[in-house]
Order: C-alpha cells, then structure tokens, then sequence
DNA sequence: TATACATATCGCCATGAGACGATTTGTTAT
DNA sequence: ATAACAAATCGTCTCATGGCGATATGTATA
C-alpha cells in the first residue's frame, strides 16, 4: 500500500493528536514499559489503552518488543522529543499571546 | 478558559493532522495568501477551505488579516516548517523501513 | 441603496475515532 | 492438560470530524 508524504505526515501527526497518546508518549520518556505497567498508570480500559498503543506503533512512533507473555513499548527514535520541543515552543507562543491579551483586557476593563 | 500543555500539543497536532490542512500549510509556504487563491486551488468546497483555514488559525497556527473584502492568510511562525521537517525525518526512517522489509520479501520469495 | 463579491457560519449527512466490556489468542506456571 | 495471566481484537455505543449546499455577514462598487 503507497502513500504519499502528506499521507505519512498526517498518519504520524495524528497518532500524535490525541491526548492520551500524548500522555503516553510522555510517560514512556526514554524507557521501555510494558503494558502492565501503562495501563494502570491511566485510568482508562486495558482495551482502550492497547488501542492507543497499537496506533502509535503503526504510526511508527513506538517499538514493540515482545518478552514472554509481557509486551514492551518504547519510543522508537529519539526525533520525538524534537517534535514535541517545537510543538511546545509553538504552543507557548500561543500562551504567551493570550496572555497579553487578557491582561490587556484586565488592566483596561478591571 | 484554561488549558494543560498537554492540551495546547494535542490542539497544535489536531489542527496539522488532517492532510488538507497540511497540503493549505504546504501551499502557503512562506507566502500570505487570501481565500480566493486558496480554495481554486483545492477541489474543495468554499465552505470546507474556510472552516479548515479556521481550525488552522484557531491553533495558532495561521495568522489571519482582512483587507477590504478579502481575508489573507499566513503561516504564523517559521518554527512550523521546522516541526514538519521532523515529522519527515521520522516519516522516512518508517518508509526505509518498510522498504527494506519489501525487499527481503522480494528476494526470498519472488 | 442596491448589487456583486468574498468569506464565514449553519444545518445536515456520512464516516471516523475513542471508550468500554466481552472474547480470543498466546504464554508461563501448576 | 489446566489454570492464570498479559495483551490484542471484536462488537457496540456515542461523539467528533469532514464534507457539502444554503444562508448570513460584511465590504467595495455601481
């Protein structure tokens, strides 16, 4: 099956849109966890989580290792975390921007 | 109303997880530019370019002008072009990869 | 002020995504 | 072989999303 460029961007982005998956992401780090470990970290169903899981690693954003009857996630390549500094530099901004723009609104309004 | 960083990421990566929006950044590249060039140049309905225009500049991430009657629009921070030159890097490790798998499928059974 | 133009918004439909419990598959331990 | 455990998959529900045409809003032009 072919995609294209945007295909694959978008396929990765939206792996990465979720905030569970983000959360995931997160709480992986730099570690390799099993699922036994994920799923209670998060208060949401086995099923549900393994769900997250599974597209995170068609995404190619996690690596599955299997290790007896246990499964093993880790972050696949250390870029992630590049992604994910510019998303925040992106975002805060975007805080920032709003920021003054409520005080703005305080200091003329309150 | 108050938003966790975690949900500023994923509002960020929702917008850019449709591959509309990534092929209206794509088209925009550094460039402002207004509706009426936008929506001719995907087979879309007006009405789909502006609400996906809408959700990109809700993000943060398109800057919006209106001038006389028509509304320009740019992309807001060139940090974004560094965020998808990630999601390539990571979106090309993935296509190698599968490219190898292809290929040892080829040589022993093929 | 009427008309045409540019864009946003609304209402609707079809599809996709996330959540869950139940079930299946696979592995170790008894 | 059976039991216990770990994880994936299935079926179903609900809500979100993308698409469209129609309509509303707002601006320049006649």
């Amino acid at each position: 099956m072919r995609r294209s460029a945007t295909g694959w961007r978008a396929r990765i982005l939206s792996a990465l849109s979720d905030p569970t998956r983000l959360e995931i992401v997160e709480f992986l780090g730099g570690e390799e966890r099993c699922v036994c470990e994920i799923v209670p970290a998060f208060g949401r169903a086995q099923s549900t989580i393994s769900k997250h899981l599974s597209i995170l690693h068609e995404a190619g954003v996690l690596e599955r290792r299997i290790d007896g009857k246990r499964t093993l996630y880790r972050i696949k390549s250390p870029r992630l975390f590049d992604l994910l500094r510019v998303v925040d530099a992106i975002a805060l901004d975007e805080i920032n921007e709003l920021k003054k723009a409520e005080e703005a609104l305080t200091s003329s309004v309150g």
